[in-house]
DNA sequence: ATTATTTGCTAACGAACGTTAGGTAGTTTA
DNA sequence: TAAACTACCTAACGTTCGTTAGCAAATAAT
């Protein structure tokens, strides 16, 4: 007799709820939506969150701190600008690749946090956009990269990373290290030939 | 005495409508919401407006369209790749800069266009990037650009550009131009020196 | 001067929303 | 075997939602 997956009902919904919301996004999310997907009674749910927002808060910060998890390893690293920018890069993508939707939730529906977890989350990714923007920033003093904007540029490549989320599958021709090769390709060298 | 500029009042709700859905969210943007930021009663709007989900669809699609008419003066540009892509670039940040709500809500709230206009959206979204993606592919066959999957490098492009509006401001140190310029320059030769 | 159009109002509709109260089986623990 | 806990139920609450009907005043067109 195989053992069974006793899966906890609290994380049962909280990865339908995930899915839904990157699906439809939060507020067009209705518990009873939920509930439904889950084949039980909305009022069911309560018995294990505490609120709807709760399960975005949940969301949220569980991704937030995956992300800070990286750059605590980076802070005492040795590298030299290029190769932390690479390691930071495939650790980003490697978070946002391992669960989509929770990724998609994350970066599109934070906003609809209250306060102050809104406030707390907006400081959060200050903090991570500002490492970003350290790292590119020591690569300019030391003629490394290009000198120019560094937040213009940080901004861009974390724009390009963070689309990454809406067409990778783990059943896709390239692998999450694949992607982030690429990317760091693109970021480092450009496409020119 | 000034000629006073009047304002359709039906444009005077797109505008407002266009705001909040961007700060909010469509979903989470009630009708009553609009119209007390219009002064005016919920029952009003209709006076003007059809429903809630045209004001979402003629954002969208006039959105669109802007995208698509840069397009068409691309088909007949004798240009080789390179100079297509910037041109390319150039007019894609224009049309983004020019309403960044405008901009925000085309990116980010088209999904809850119902049938058939998601549908037609999503069509015209593929049309776009198939287009990006048909200057790179010439690229690549002309030497110009690196070997590699053009529909992952569309992807990359794209969401750096599409990032633009969430921070660009008229008032901001650097031009629509200026952006495309720059974005240009990252995306063919790196941020590497 | 009259008609038509524009722009707004009040009142109300049925539906959907997040959530609470209180209860009942089934399962685990002491 | 009794007690405690888990997982779900029905019923209902107060609120908000998009929208319609019908009407009144102001403005523009004839």
């Amino acid at each position: 007799m195989l053992a069974e997956v006793k899966i906890n009902p609290r994380e049962k919904i909280f990865l339908t709820a995930t899915r839904m919301f990157r699906e439809t996004g939060f507020s067009a999310t209705s518990m009873r939506n939920i509930s439904k997907e889950l084949g039980i009674e909305a009022a069911s749910l309560y018995s294990h969150i505490q609120s709807k927002e709760e399960i975005l808060r949940e969301i949220c910060f569980r991704l937030a701190a995956e992300f800070f998890e990286v750059l605590r390893t980076l802070e005492t690293s040795e590298e030299g600008p290029e190769e932390k920018l690479k390691t930071l890069i495939n650790a980003h993508i490697k978070v946002l690749t391992r669960d989509t939707n929770a990724s998609a939730v994350f970066l599109n529906e934070w906003r609809h946090l209250s306060e102050p977890f809104h406030s707390r989350f907006m400081d959060m990714r200050q903090k991570y956009e500002h490492a970003f923007r350290s790292i590119l920033k020591e690569g300019i003093r030391l003629g490394k990269f290009k000198a120019a904007d560094e937040k213009f540029m940080a901004l861009t490549i974390l724009s390009a990373l963070n689309w990454t989320h809406t067409w990778y599958s783990p059943e896709g021709k390239m692998s999450p290290e694949q992607i982030s090769d690429q990317l760091y390709s693109i970021i480092l060298n450009g496409i020119k030939n």
